[in-house]
RNA sequence: GGGGAUUUAGCUCAGUUGGUCAGAGCACCUGCCUUGCACGCAGGGGGUCAAGGGUUCGACUCCCUUAAUCUCCA
């Protein structure tokens, strides 16, 4: 039998003999497409070959790409598992043609490895092409019918018309699209194909009549209008399910046979103690966890930690999905997916190296992840619970759709978990009403996401623009084509050049700011943005005449420190291997003028010792004055034996850039400083934990490092000024403080005398009326919390108090109405009522409760009035 | 990007349309009893109630802003 392995060998091996550059798979990652979050298909690194932003450096490509389909338009998520041929990820194999060959070699050889590299047999295999469309004026694809009849040598009811939806390839709204023609296998027993021929069954969602290559034929370009029109240039972009293949080749009837997902089943099955094959449920529960986990596992490789937005959020709830069904059919309420990654690196790790390189971080991320959703699980169980017992009290039986909502959008609670405690409990979800909830929320979304992008305007055709901000901050442009781009109803303007001197967010730095300036005055550039390999201005406005010559103009006061901060970044990376050791491995980055972040690979919290190695180490090699040595167009090779870094889930060229400063060498595209002395002062400001495994230091460099350490001398300085001493202020702040605590006690004490004694004089001159005594006064300068402290000890040694005080403090008038239990309960007096009555007379407002009120006011002089106001009030009811 | 939620002692969390309310369990310290498998008893330390504004006689509690974290949707 032939094994995985040696099918995508086979394949690269056939295309390369036919003149294909066989190119390593992109990561799975996307960074530089706002319209992608994950590689979903084996065209996306080819995307701007494709849209005619960059030139093809090869005619004739063919590789192996890992995809992800788990977002957007293809999105499988939900059905992996319960069949078993959908995946999250899975890898393609593809071979291109840019401009170069089309459909009839493209038909040809697929139509070779097929049948006679790998054996399938013609009889097996089915063509679809596009049957043409009327409203598009599209014609049926005459083209590739008649390379598919001289393939078969029996054609009839093996080549089949296919729909627009079938058989017309469009990458997104706008862009290249064309016809393409599928390659289908029948792959059941003899007496099925018998019973029923297999081109009835082509794109009918039989689990064993499956589509297995798509061959794409890009000759048009659909535009924002909607309308199509032909490409000068057309291509070939051919993708083919690896996992299928496979499948077909090991005579499978599920992927999950396959020796890709044979190792990591049996896993789970020792590790959950529930045998793969027995029963339907489990089997369900094994698929989900193998191929997420090896969706989780190759993400946290390229760099793609879980975390709560974007593209990490994701990876979470793949995760949480595979968590769930342990929980649910596995009964594994504790963490054991981290438990299968061995196993996933012994059968994948040999091809791909970043998967044994990163094991260990893997199966720790993973842990984390497992435990943190179990607590959020427990939490959600215990909120189902109180809802479940309240409504068994009411008698009822129907869970309400927004409780179970709730529990859904902000507790994170699978809602399929509640139906299956509901249907425990003999209950049921209003599943009308959820829904209406969920779709409420997904219509604010949208109504918030609009975007609307206009077709570029193109003023000079131009292949892609050159980069000169390495040399320069200021350049003499052309406006190659621009944009207005609509977001949430503010119209921004994108801008390509011919050349420019902006450097285009990308690699953790972040975009320079500028203007251009033409004959018409200035515009301001606000940002600058990578599409792919485009470099976009982003301008608040279209020049009054685009076509004529700017002045660009970098603010380069934000470069420099921008420059800064990265060359920083590679010092500290470098200082960072030197202490801690060479596991650490650069997982995000962050460079701004203001600031630099920095996260890496590392077990345990970086010590303040540790901290200020490193830190010393910077700062040497600052001062050592080390000169930048930048090699451009180094082939990758050289420059990995070079000694550099390269970053696992970085897309490298052939060539790359090489960035030295004494011993750090890194591949980088990135603007430096060309002697580290300009960087002046390194110092790290802080130091935290960013994800299991994962940590993050924040540092300044240059004017923000000594605004830093100046704001740090200055707040140190007053404290020793406010100490009045030359001596430690550690040794004389750690005295204040015993000696607060000391002055705290003996304090305490003194107001406890103080109010006994203002208690006991009270006490002396109360007044007695009817049953009640009246404890009334005016103190010296005592604050709120003392009279009210003094009224309540009162009202609980007498319970037939009546307390009337108060007194001035800084300016400001209070008064305190105590009533002792029995006053209160049996002479309906009201202390609120009390208080409210005589506030007007220190010009304030009061209240509290029936037997304690306090007021406040601005006019101490009132307090006598007042005061006797309150008497009378009582006097009158006793 | 939008909606919802959370933030109180070292940890896990209570805290009633604003009012003697800053608490519990665990952990920690001291003493006693005892010596093991969350031992028991007594006493004790520890909190700018995320940060900053505002309303109020009075704010952990209400309002606004900010930050971090969680969560759903795009």
């Amino acid at each position: 039998m032939m094994k995985a392995n040696d099918i995508r060998e086979e394949f690269l091996r056939f295309f390369s003999s036919k003149d294909h550059k066989i190119v390593p798979s992109a990561p799975m990652v996307i960074k530089n497409d706002p319209t992608l979050m994950f590689t979903n298909a084996g065209m996306n690194q080819f995307k701007d070959i494709f849209l005619g932003n960059q030139p093809a450096k090869y005619k004739r490509i063919a590789n192996s790409q890992k995809c992800l389909r788990v977002s957007g338009k293809h999105n499988d998520l939900e059905e992996v598992g319960l069949d078993t041929y959908h995946h999250t990820m899975f890898e393609m194999l593809g071979n291109w043609s840019f401009g170069d060959y089309f459909k009839k070699e493209a038909i040809e050889w697929a139509w070779e490895f097929l049948t006679g590299r790998l054996g399938i047999p013609a009889e097996r295999i089915y063509a679809t092409v596009f049957e043409g469309d009327a409203v598009e004026d599209v014609p049926r694809d005459e083209e590739a019918a008649s390379h598919w009849m001289r393939c078969f040598a029996n054609h009839e009811n093996h080549i089949i018309d296919g729909s627009k939806k079938d058989n017309f390839w469009e990458m997104g709204e706008t862009g290249p699209c064309g016809p393409c023609s599928e390659i289908h296998v029948d792959i059941r027993s003899e007496s099925e194909r018998a019973a029923t021929p297999g081109h009835l069954l082509v794109n009918s969602g039989h689990p064993l009549v499956i589509e297995i290559w798509n061959l794409v034929f890009i000759q048009y370009n659909r535009r924002a209008g909607g309308e199509l029109e032909l490409l000068p240039d057309k291509h070939v972009d051919t993708g083919m399910g690896f996992e299928r293949l496979c499948m077909v080749i090991q005579n499978k009837q599920s992927n999950y046979d396959t020796d890709v997902f044979q190792p990591l089943l049996a896993a789970s099955a020792e590790v959950t103690g529930k045998p793969y094959g027995v029963k339907n449920e489990w089997d369900v529960a094994h698929r989900v966890i193998a191929d997420h986990l090896r969706t989780v596992a190759f993400s946290v490789a390229d760099g793609q930690l879980p975390s709560n937005n974007r593209a990490g959020y994701v990876i979470r709830r793949i995760l949480r999905r595979a968590v769930r069904y342990g929980y649910t059919s596995l009964s594994m309420n504790g963490p054991f997916i981290h438990k299968l990654v061995p196993s996933l690196v012994e059968t994948m790790g040999e091809h791909y190296p970043e998967l044994t390189a990163q094991q260990e971080l893997i199966a720790k991320v993973i842990h984390e992840e497992e435990q943190a959703f179990l607590k959020t699980l427990g939490k959600g169980l215990r909120m189902i619970e109180r809802k479940v017992e309240a409504l068994r009290q009411e008698g009822k039986t129907i869970f309400p759709g927004s409780d179970a909502f709730e529990l859904f959008d902000t507790y994170g609670f699978p809602v399929d978990l509640t139906q299956l405690i509901l249907r425990e409990n003999n209950m049921t979800l209003d599943e009308e009403e959820f829904r209406k909830e969920l779709n409420a929320q997904k219509e604010r979304s949208r109504d918030d996401a609009a975007v609307t992008a206009g077709d570029w305007v193109v003023i000079h055709d131009t292949d892609s623009t050159i980069f000169t901000g390495y040399d320069h901050t200021e350049e003499s442009v052309r406006i190659a084509r621009y944009r207005r781009v609509t977001s949430r109803g503010r119209e921004v303007v994108h801008l390509v050049f011919d050349k420019t001197p902006f450097y285009a967010e990308s690699g953790g730095q972040t975009g320079d700011k500028g203007y251009i300036e033409g004959s018409g005055g200035k515009i301001m550039i606000t940002d600058t943005i990578r599409e792919n390999n485009l470099i976009i201005h982003i301008a608040m406005a279209v020049p009054s005449d685009p076509s004529a010559l700017f002045r660009a103009v970098v603010d380069a006061t934000a470069r420099q420190d921008t420059a800064n901060n990265h060359t920083a970044t590679h010092l500290m990376h470098l200082a960072l291997r030197e202490v801690l050791g060479k596991h650490v491995e650069q997982k995000g980055s962050l460079v701004t003028p203001e600031r630099l972040r920095f996260d890496f690979s590392h077990f345990r919290q970086v010590t303040p010792e540790e901290l200020a190695v490193v830190e010393q180490k910077v700062n040497d090699m600052i001062m050592s004055n080390i000169a930048s040595e930048v090699h451009d167009d180094t082939p990758i090779k050289e420059a990995l034996s070079m000694g550099a870094m390269a970053l696992f889930g970085e897309k490298y060229g052939e060539k790359v850039r090489v960035v030295t400063f004494g011993d750090s060498v890194e591949l980088c595209g990135g603007t430096h400083v060309d002697h580290t002395s300009r960087i002046g002062l390194f110092k790290i400001v802080s130091e935290g934990a960013v994800a299991a495994g994962v940590r993050r230091i924040e540092a300044v460099t240059g004017r923000q490092a000594v605004n830093y350490i100046n704001e740090k001398l200055l707040v140190l300085n007053e404290i020793t000024t406010m100490l009045k001493s030359t001596g430690n202020p550690v040794a004389n702040i750690t005295r204040l403080m015993a000696d607060n605590t000391a002055l705290k006690g003996t304090l305490e004490k003194m107001q406890l005398a103080a109010a006994t004694t203002a208690r006991n004089e009270l006490a002396s001159k109360a007044e007695t009326a009817g049953a009640c005594r009246i404890y009334s006064g005016i103190l010296d300068k005592t604050q709120a919390d003392t009279l009210k402290n003094i009224a309540h000890q009162l009202r609980l040694s007498d319970g037939n108090s009546i307390i009337i005080i108060g007194s001035e403090y800084d300016g400001k008038a209070s008064l305190v109405i105590g009533l002792g239990d029995k006053t209160a309960g049996e002479t309906g007096l009201n202390a609120v009522e009390i208080i409210k009555a005589t506030a007007a007379e220190i010009n304030g407002g009061g209240g509290g409760q029936p037997f304690l009120a306090t007021a406040g006011g601005k006019r101490p002089e009132g307090l006598p009035e007042a005061v006797a106001k309150a008497i009378a009030m009582v006097k009158k009811v006793l």
